[in-house]
DNA sequence: CGCCGCGTTGAGCCACGTCAACATAGGTGG
DNA sequence: CCACCTATGTTGACGTGGCTCAACGCGGCG
């Protein structure tokens, strides 16, 4: 097993269930999902510097499914258990739960308010004066993940382009205005 | 610091920021919220065996405000460091990505599934062939974790008790239907 | 007693879900 | 290269579930 993997656009990172080790993120958005029967929900976000698969050094395998949203780099996560009382491990801990409160907060208000969370979650760092650039998942990733349709997601979209606050690039890129967001 | 601690119905156990230890949950309910200025939103949830404040052990204090949905009694957690690699570290990390997965759960679909499975949470063991008991915390709390309003929560409650998924019980008892929930 | 927090219920409206038609981009095989 | 197919995104029309606003009942408490 390489200690660095290159993951693109909507590929499976791994499946719930399967064997395999931790990761870091290092850069790119993954999306986990549980799987219940032959049903996937979404369960959980991982953003740059996100560890995700920490429960394979319990059990030896993952409890979510987990696919790429974008382009990402994962790189080989091994429990420093070296340091007294777990450090890195805690750390997990308190970046997981911020997150989970990052993912519920997706889901509750208007759906405007609901989408642009979530482009300010996936968001990069914007090079100063310029406007942050996004990888934008595809709308049936976003609608999982709001609970909205993809015709809401869509249309919310659109509306966000068409007042400036988003700049198409490309397919799957775009741009989000500094000042607005 | 005592070892162990009773709360009850409605009560803070803690504040965001304030300094304090990590305790487990022996028994009951508890909704962790954000903290953002003077607003409150709700964050995750804790029930029986659940860990919260685990984060003092890295920073002191409290990421996030903790207040009891029902009674609940509580026992300080020291991290068991003395285990090679953290072990009870780990399944605390497995545990809230678990939870988290179903809090996301709760904002997902109509009202009245939301509702059964935030009641399905709640739910106690119930005694062989009985009906489960269940502490129900107020309609606010289960409007806000629902992403509800609590007018919509009412109704749903009002309908599974005509519907007797859901007998009544004094001011804050119900009974859910073994077969039917 | 009067006040206040909490729950209940009704009426009306609107944001979003649903259904459907169509556009566009990639992918695959001839 | 084109022909075809499928996955994905867009847009419109329409119906409805849940939000809003409002009135009221009830219990606890000073």
């Amino acid at each position: 097993m390489q200690s660095t993997r290159q993951i693109s656009l909507g590929e499976l990172i791994h499946d719930a269930g399967a064997a395999g080790i931790a990761w870091r993120l290092q850069s790119g958005a993954v999306r986990l999902d549980r799987v219940i029967g032959d049903e996937r929900h979404f369960a959980g976000l991982a953003l740059k510097g996100d560890v995700i698969g920490a429960e394979t050094l319990l059990f030896g395998s993952y409890a979510f499914e987990a696919r790429a949203l974008g382009d990402c780099t994962l790189e080989a996560w091994l429990d420093p258990g070296s340091q007294p009382s777990g450090e890195s491990l805690l750390q997990t801990l308190a970046a997981t739960e911020r997150r989970a409160a990052d993912a519920l907060a997706l889901r509750y208000g208007e759906a405007m308010e609901r989408v642009r969370r979530l482009f300010q979650l996936l968001a990069r760092e914007p090079k100063p004066g310029q406007a942050a650039p996004i990888l934008i998942p595809g709308l049936k990733d976003m609608a999982e993940m709001t609970g909205l349709t993809v015709e809401t997601v869509s249309r919310v979209v659109s509306r966000l382009r068409k007042s400036g606050l988003l700049q198409k690039r490309g397919r799957h890129a775009g741009l989000l205005l500094t000042e607005a967001f």
